[in-house]
DNA sequence: TGGCTAATCCCTA
DNA sequence: TAGGGATTAGCCA
């Protein structure tokens, strides 16, 4: 029986301690021995001498205690017994595992001359887990932070470890991970703090010199001075933080406690100038703010905001946060069922009657978009938050939605830590996946709150009425945004409002229903899109990822084959959208159909693309046939041979695959042609295929085995050379009759015998006419990608049996 | 001295 | 009873 080495001469410092640790607290030398409560366990039987620790007889007295004492004594003996079974387990487990870093085999211990205490007690032994044991556990805590008992078994008996010792090195672990996150935090709200600092000094120099931006004399703001603007500002904060801090309070305590009563609690604000403006406004949050109202409070876009911009921002996104909330809660007559779709529609009227229009009169030939939608989310309120007001989380989590966004300047960052407050001017270019609706350039604010524990509201306004633009506005974006509340496991329910108004002539006939139904840009996008992604983040944070592939591909590899994937569908949205992402030159050629649009860029310099000409050709065209049946048919590989030229005329095969989502549909995969001739030996077909309640995409590009070989194998996939092509799928709108425009008028004969919905196919192709970047560009290449636009577009019609 | 690591105790669901 | 939080001791830079 080994137990010198656990014998510690630290007596007296850790009462409180149980098990083990009072064995290793047991005082070498008897007379230190300390008076109180754990003295008495510690000779758990009187039948035991005191100087018994230092005899060699020790542990067999020690494993056969007498458990004549009651209460706490006994049950620290029992502690004390179990401690040593413990120990002594480990001791046979620690010469058994045969870890190099131990000494606990060397035998000294078993000389009763050693533990007669000739030698000083020595030290418990300092051990660690070796590299390789290690290695393995952080191997299986990067698949799994959760390992169930029978893993733990395993990975004990593979490493020679005890199960306890893997349990215990798992706990820690995620103990490790959970600080090493509140650190980080720490430091991001330290940042935070010193920012907010800066800003208070910079105000205190403002408002020390107001300076009237219109003509560069003194300002003097209304009745109210800028000092007490802010002072008001700051109250408002303070009470809303008390309110908080006194519900908080309250539960602990369980009772309702309430603040000293403030004199003025509600927010208000009085705007206005002697200088700028010739009269004063006492303004309240529903004040209007258009052009009608406002004809010349015009902010110049050029500029950063000044404070007195910053107020009157603030009085516009604390009327559009009025309007949302009350948008997303409130029903009829608001908002009316339609009892055909069952979808909401805004009654017009009522709204009018209801608000004022906070960022002026609807412009001439513009027509009005608002829908409404409510969705369950696998994402809490302070995570969706956060994705909202971060331009880059935003864009990645809407990616499809999103061609390009940026924030151009953050008025405020929030209060006391949070996003609480947080309002940010953003620029944001929208996309519906079609050559044949042009990309929304919105410009607007964007104002976070939270109304109540768990209860946070997100609004965006177009700030067009108050900002000046350089370029010619073609959307504006009413108050919009989403409602989140908490709800029990993690989720949230999401009301979303999307209210905007357009110019609808610059969008192509076919689409006209789609976006006037609120699927094109609403509200029913933006929570599937939402509901479709969070899945998919929880399904690739579970330890369980569900794969079918026949091959195995490791964790690393599936992160660097899913950030492949996405690259591929960021890629092929921007060449059918023209953002602004890619450079891309819109061309004119002669022999081009009508509704295919044809671009071309060079690339060069980019590891994530082959260097050369590259020709994107896109169309969209109507269907007769629902989108569901349109994307299964268009992601089957053994269909493959129907549409695709890369198939050879055969099936393809499936290689391997990764859900993204419940759905099926949802799933990254890696093709191979059965069919094979000598040129695309070395060739795969990476694809992507996305479903949601508001359309799908099937994305899938060409790409090299033994790149592909790299990326499966956790290798950086931004070297992976690809051009993507493919499908996006929207259903045609309700009332939508087919097309009226486009030439391919088809019967109802597709896909069965009751008009389902026809769907809105956009085909996509980008491909590489020449390598060389300095080429010029053929009309022979313009011809074939033409072609090659048009006869897939026929051969999925006549497989889908819809040519008329 | 603070961070890391293996281990322990205590509490809770 | 398993897991998480709090805590400890030994070691190291």
């Amino acid at each position: 029986m080994n137990f010198g080495g656990f014998i510690d001469d630290s007596s007296g410092t850790n009462e409180g301690l149980g098990g083990a640790r009072i064995v290793a607290d047991i005082p070498y030398n008897t007379t230190t021995m300390p008076t109180g409560v754990f003295s008495q366990p510690r000779l758990v039987s009187s039948s035991i001498p005191k100087n018994m620790f230092n005899s060699p007889g020790l542990s067999l007295a020690l494993q056969q205690p007498n458990i004549d004492n009651q209460g706490d004594e006994t049950r620290l003996a029992e502690n004390f017994e179990g401690s040593i079974g413990r120990r002594s387990r480990e001791e046979e487990h620690e010469s058994r595992s045969g870890s190099d870093n131990m000494d606990g085999g060397s035998g000294d211990d078993h000389d009763p001359a050693t533990a007669a205490g000739d030698k000083p007690p020595r030290k418990k032994r300092y051990h660690r887990h070796t590299p390789q044991q290690i290695q393995e556990l952080e191997a299986l805590f990067k698949e799994c932070p959760h390992p169930d008992e029978k893993q733990r078994l395993e990975l004990s008996k593979r490493l020679c470890l005890e199960t306890r010792q893997v349990k215990f090195w798992f706990q820690n672990r995620r103990t490790q991970m959970k600080t090493q996150l509140e650190r980080h935090e720490n430091s991001l709200l330290r940042q935070e703090n010193d920012k907010l600092r800066a800003e208070n000094m910079s105000i205190r120099d403002a408002m020390r010199n107001p300076i009237c931006t219109n003509c560069g004399g003194p300002a003097i703001i209304g009745d109210l001075s800028l000092e007490e603007q802010h002072l008001r500002i700051e109250n408002a904060r303070l009470k809303d933080e008390l309110d908080r801090v006194c519900a908080l309070a309250g539960k602990f305590l369980g009772r309702p406690i309430t603040g000293p009563p403030l004199p003025n609690s509600s927010l208000e604000l009085g705007v206005g100038t002697n200088c700028t403006f010739g009269t004063t406004m006492a303004t309240t949050t529903t004040l209007p703010l258009g052009h009608d109202a406002l004809p010349t409070m015009v902010v110049p876009s050029n500029r950063p905001a000044t404070t007195l911009d910053r107020s009157m921002f603030l009085e516009l996104v604390l009327a559009a946060m009025d309007e949302l909330v009350k948008m997303a809660q409130t029903d009829e007559p608001l908002w009316i069922k339609n009892i055909e779709g069952g979808r909401e529609m805004l009654n017009h009227d009522e709204y009018l009657r209801t608000f004022t229009p906070c960022i002026g009169l609807k412009p001439n030939g513009f027509v009005t978009e608002a829908s409404r939608e409510t969705g369950v989310v696998i994402i809490n309120s302070l995570a969706l938050v956060e994705t909202l007001m971060d331009s880059n989380r935003w864009a990645e989590m809407f990616h499809c939605m999103i061609a390009r966004t940026s924030t151009t300047d953050v008025i405020s960052n929030g209060m006391g830590g949070t996003r609480n407050g947080a309002l940010q001017l953003m620029n944001a270019e929208l996309q519906i996946l079609s050559p044949l609706v042009p990309v929304r350039e919105v410009s607007f604010l964007r104002f976070c709150k939270q109304h109540a524990e768990g209860v946070w509201a997100v609004v965006d306004v177009s700030i067009d009425s108050i900002k000046e633009s350089t370029t010619f506005v073609t959307c504006r974006r009413l108050p919009s945004g989403c409602v989140v509340q908490d709800m029990p496991n993690g989720y949230s329910k999401v009301i979303w409002v999307e209210h905007a108004e357009y110019d609808e002539s610059q969008v192509h006939q076919l689409y006209r229903p789609l976006l006037s139904s609120g699927m094109g840009f609403g509200a029913q996008r933006w929570v599937a899109t939402l509901q479709r992604q969070c899945e998919c983040l929880a399904i690739l944070m579970s330890s369980t990822v569900p794969t079918r592939d026949h091959t195995a591909i490791t964790p690393s590899g599936r992160r660097s084959m899913l950030k492949l994937a996405q690259r591929m569908t960021d890629n092929f949205c921007a060449g059918v959208c023209a953002s602004t992402v890619h450079k891309w030159n819109k061309l004119n050629a002669g022999n081009v159909d009508e509704d295919v649009r044809v671009m071309t860029r060079k690339s060069i310099d980019d590891p994530g693309e082959p260097p050369g000409i590259v020709l994107s050709a896109a169309t969209s065209v109507w269907l007769p046939v629902s989108p569901q049946r349109l994307f299964d048919f268009l992601r089957d590989e053994r269909l493959r041979s129907e549409w695709d030229i890369l198939s050879n005329g055969g099936p393809m095969q499936e290689m391997a695959h990764i859900a993204k989502g419940q759905d099926h549909g949802n799933c990254v995969s890696l093709l191979r042609a059965s069919a094979m001739n000598a040129n695309q030996s070395s060739m795969l077909i990476l694809q992507e295929t996305c479903i949601d309640a508001a359309g799908s995409l099937v994305v899938y590009a060409p790409v090299d085995i033994p790149a592909m070989h790299v990326v499966m194998n956790g290798g950086d996939s931004a070297y992976v050379a690809l051009l993507p092509s493919g499908f996006a799928i929207v259903p045609d709108g309700p009332g939508s009759h087919g097309p009226i425009s486009n030439g391919h008028v088809n019967g109802n004969t597709g896909g069965g015998s009751s008009r389902v919905g026809g769907s809105l196919l956009t085909v996509a192709f980008q491909i590489l006419v020449n390598s060389l970047p300095t080429a010029k560009l053929t009309v022979e290449s313009v011809e074939t990608v033409n072609n090659l636009i048009s006869c897939t577009v026929q051969k999925i019609k006549a497989a889908l049996q819809c040519e008329s």
